[in-house]
RNA sequence: GCGGGCGUGGCGAAACCUGGUCAGACGCGCCGGUCUCAAAAACCGGUGUCCUAACGGACAUGUGGGUUCAAAUCCCACCGCCCGCACCA
């Protein structure tokens, strides 16, 4: 019989989704749970139109792999899958194409889960949910409103993108060189309110990490967090314009250098700016306030202006003058900053631009001077004196600032989970209340922006009573960043159809954190960080046990084409299609994760898919061939048998402690090259059954195909194979015997000998003689059933 | 500038975690063979570099140094490449 990949890798999903094989039931409670569980994890997709890519294909099989084998090592293993399902490019597909996001989304999921399910991946179905459908998102906005009663979520005014073209807000995603992707105009900055999450109050506790047991982050991941939330130390000090009887405070981690500071800066979103500045510097400060961080950084000489006023150095007295520039970030520390242009590069810049005097206050050795009674001090003491001083007269304390800011996550899109939150002329922000969720987005015809919101202009839905005074009040026209939606979906996953809560503190308990997430990098600053804090946040408030979601982590590498990772508008993305259609899912499973470490980037190429069909066919031919030449069953010794066991040792270990899945491939290559040597020998149909069922995991169907043949059958619940270490034990050894380190004889003598007669067989080799010149060996080195290094 | 990572054949890579078996498993590609009228497929064999007719030998894991009886593996420095953040006071 040929191997036919279509037929059987439908003969066999059916199988499965008849046994319901991979779906798990919740625990009830009261009732003894099986101890050892695992909550199998990958990032959840977005339906992009274009179906799977093969960084997908990669990330589920990797997980899949890990699934199988978890399962039948006795694990009880949950592994579901839902859909990122709000977003902008259904919606502009819409506006582009016609139709409605819904609809789009829709059939982009209905592709997406019939290649996953062609790709066979063990996913319990029965737990799919969509962030996109109410069941969902009526949960999303209950959260919300409990950050909003705790005061985690609030409102203020900021800064959004905008097109004066276009009239409306653009995500930082569609900026290119600063102009709106689509009309060219330069992009500006326009104050409105928005939403916000207070992920700074966590600020100190996402620095943490503190794990889950078993629980492991890569280095690099950690070290992009700490970085994004940027920490530093330093102290606050009090400046002093006489003029207008005003403290203007600033953070400085420098606070050794302040007998340094020569100027004061200010940003130009600064209050004290529109206050008190001179018109010249009112002006710049509008025009630069309007122009992005990143346009202004882009810059590299500096400008500003002065503003007419004069800030006391609290420490000698000194009036330094007060200059707006934005190089100064509002939104860093105080927004204002003592200028040391001895001491900073930038403030050294901008003092040699505008001839603002420079004072060296740190010489050569590091040593404070001209700093008055601190001269001779090194930084580090400089700094604690000086503080500890103008703590004394109120001037100054020791502080920490932060490079984290707030989430901002209000959006001014339709697709996407309303905010139920509605505004009262007399009760103001008034939330809606729980039992009228969810808001339900509502059916609207034209989504393009114009000015404001789609859903601004849906007055049907905007009006509605105020829930406190049934008052005449509006609803928040704006709806939430995905990145809400995507930051408890894995919390959802374990109890998706719970319809009196988001989900049931007994099942979390049981099922959380999850055990092994597996995702893109890309994340890190993004979701991995924003689901840590709702995870904080809702254990704060007593619905969760733990306070880390994610034990494990694993990052896929990219799959690249062309050396650069696959994307739409670069035209380089491949799919699985045509490998499934050609080859099948089995080889196509198989080939993704034999392509390189599956952490590591890699490039797209077919070119090797030939040597995967080419093993799964000799599976196939060798398999039928030992069933027909190989005595009976129950031999589990002998050559092939060895082989077998080192080889179920080797793949164990490889996916379950060091999570490599492409050497796994090659151990089996490797029995198999010894099997088909050899299909009549007494043990080659153990053999053969090892190696159907060690592959099992990364091809499923032939395998089951396979056990079939050898006579056996639901190999997806068969016991994982342990090594028989009484067979992984050796008669004999190959003895290296090395002269100088260097290798000069090997020979095979019996295993477990004493040192010396290991000794006594080196010396005896003619080889080793010959090296060794006559003369007496300085020393000798043994390392037991290994080898022997002669010193000469 | 700050932070993280990676350098091994023509190519993807293995061995690095846990120092020890002439480093290069497994696979691609390439070369040769079997089969065939021929080709493809399939199967078998070869394939680091250099010297040699051969036997055999020398060299070889980015560079330099260190630790060790022994280093691709551990440590340090440098070079090159990649990634993240960045006028963050």
């Amino acid at each position: 019989m040929d191997y036919e990949p279509h037929a059987i890798e439908r003969k066999w999903q059916q199988v499965w989704a008849d046994a319901d094989a991979f779906h798990v039931p919740n625990p009830v409670s009261g009732e003894p749970a099986p101890e050892r569980h695992w909550y199998q994890l990958e990032m959840l997709p977005y339906p992009s139109a274009n179906g799977m890519h093969m960084g997908h294909v990669l990330n589920y099989t990797m997980g899949d792999v890990v699934t199988h084998v978890r399962r039948r090592s006795g694990w009880t293993v949950v592994r579901p899958m839902g859909w990122d399902a709000f977003g902008l490019p259904a919606e502009n597909a819409a506006i582009r194409e016609g139709g409605h996001p819904r609809e789009i989304t829709e059939r982009n999921i209905k592709t997406i889960r019939e290649q996953m399910k062609r790709l066979g991946w063990a996913i319990d179905w029965d737990r799919e949910v969509s962030s996109h459908t109410p069941d969902y998102y009526r949960w999303t906005q209950w959260l919300f409103l409990k950050f909003f009663e705790h005061e985690l979520a609030y409102r203020k005014e900021a800064p959004v993108n905008w097109c004066p073209n276009d009239q409306t807000v653009i995500a930082n995603e569609y900026i290119v060189d600063g102009h709106c992707e689509r009309c060219g105009a330069l992009v500006e900055l326009r104050n409105m309110t928005q939403w916000f999450f207070k992920t700074t109050a966590y600020a100190d506790e996402l620095l943490e990490f503190e794990l889950p047991e078993g629980g492991e982050w890569p280095e690099r991941t950690k070290a992009i967090q700490r970085n994004w939330i940027g920490r530093s130390e330093g102290a606050e000090i009090l400046f002093r314009v006489d003029e207008l009887d005003l403290d203007v405070p600033v953070f400085t981690t420098r606070a050794d250098t302040l007998f340094g500071a020569t100027f004061f800066v200010v940003a130009p979103e600064h209050p004290f700016v529109e206050a008190h500045a001179n018109e010249e510097a009112k002006s710049y400060a509008r025009l630069a306030g309007a122009r992005r961080a990143e346009d202004r950084a882009a810059e590299t000489a500096k400008t500003g202006v002065f503003t007419g006023q004069y800030a006391t150095n609290p420490v000698n007295g000194e009036k330094l003058p007060v200059w707006v520039a934005d190089y100064v970030l509002m939104d860093y520390g105080t927004g204002a900053i003592m200028a040391v242009p001895a001491h900073d590069e930038r403030d050294r810049e901008f003092a040699e631009a505008f001839s603002l005097p420079i004072v060296d206050v740190i010489d050569d050795d590091g040593k404070l001077v001209n700093s008055n009674g601190f001269d001779g001090l090194t930084a580090m003491d400089g700094a604690r004196g000086i503080v500890s001083m103008l703590e004394e007269k109120g001037r100054g304390k020791l502080t920490v600032s932060y490079r984290l800011r707030d989430w901002s996550f209000s959006r001014q899109r339709y697709w996407g989970c309303p905010i139920p939150i509605v505004y009262c002329d007399k009760c103001g922000v008034v939330p809606v209340p729980e039992d009228q969720l969810p808001v339900l987005l509502p059916e609207i015809e034209d989504y393009a922006p114009k000015g404001k919101p789609p859903l601004a202009s849906n007055e049907a839905w905007m009006r509605v009573p105020c829930p406190k005074c049934g008052g005449e009040a509006r609803r928040d026209p704006d709806t939430m960043d995905t990145f809400v939606d995507s930051s408890w979906y894995f919390i959802r996953y374990v109890d998706p159809h719970n319809d009196h809560a988001p989900f049931d503190r007994f099942v979390t308990d049981y099922w959380l954190p999850v055990n092994q997430y597996i995702g893109g990098i890309d994340h890190t600053t993004g979701h991995l960080l924003y689901s840590r804090f709702f995870v904080k946040a809702l254990n704060d408030f007593g619905m969760l046990g733990f306070r880390e979601p994610f034990a494990r982590l694993f990052h896929q590498g990219w799959v690249q084409m062309g050396g650069t990772k696959m994307s739409k508008t670069k035209g380089n993305v491949a799919g699985p299609d045509d490998i499934l259609g050609e080859y099948g899912a089995d080889a196509m499973r198989l080939y993704i994760l034999f392509m390189g470490p599956a952490g590591e980037d890699m490039e797209w190429t077919e070119s090797g898919i030939d040597g995967i069909v080419r093993f799964v066919r000799r599976l196939w031919r060798t398999v039928h061939e030992v069933v027909e030449r190989a005595p009976a069953p129950g031999v589990r010794e002998g050559t092939l048998a060895r082989k077998a066991n080192e080889t179920i040792a080797k793949v164990t270990d490889d996916v379950v402690r060091r999570f490599r899945f492409h050497t796994p491939i090659s151990a089996v290559m490797e029995l198999l090259k010894e099997l088909s040597a050899a299909p009549d020998a007494p043990d080659a149909r153990f053999a053969a059954e090892t190696a159907v069922s060690l592959i099992q995991p990364y091809a499923p169907h032939v395998a089951e195909e396979l056990w079939g043949v050898l006579g056996h059958e639901r190999l997806w619940e068969e016991p994982w194979p342990v090594a028989d270490e009484s067979q992984l034990r050796r008669d004999t050894i190959e003895l290296v015997v090395q002269v100088n380190g260097k290798v000069r004889d090997r020979m095979t003598v019996a295993a477990g000998l004493p040192e010396d007669e290991l000794i006594a067989f080196a010396r005896a080799s003619e080889r080793v003689a010959a090296y060794l010149n006559g003369g007496e060996p300085r020393n000798v080195i043994v390392v037991p059933d290994k080898l022997v290094n002669i010193v000469v």
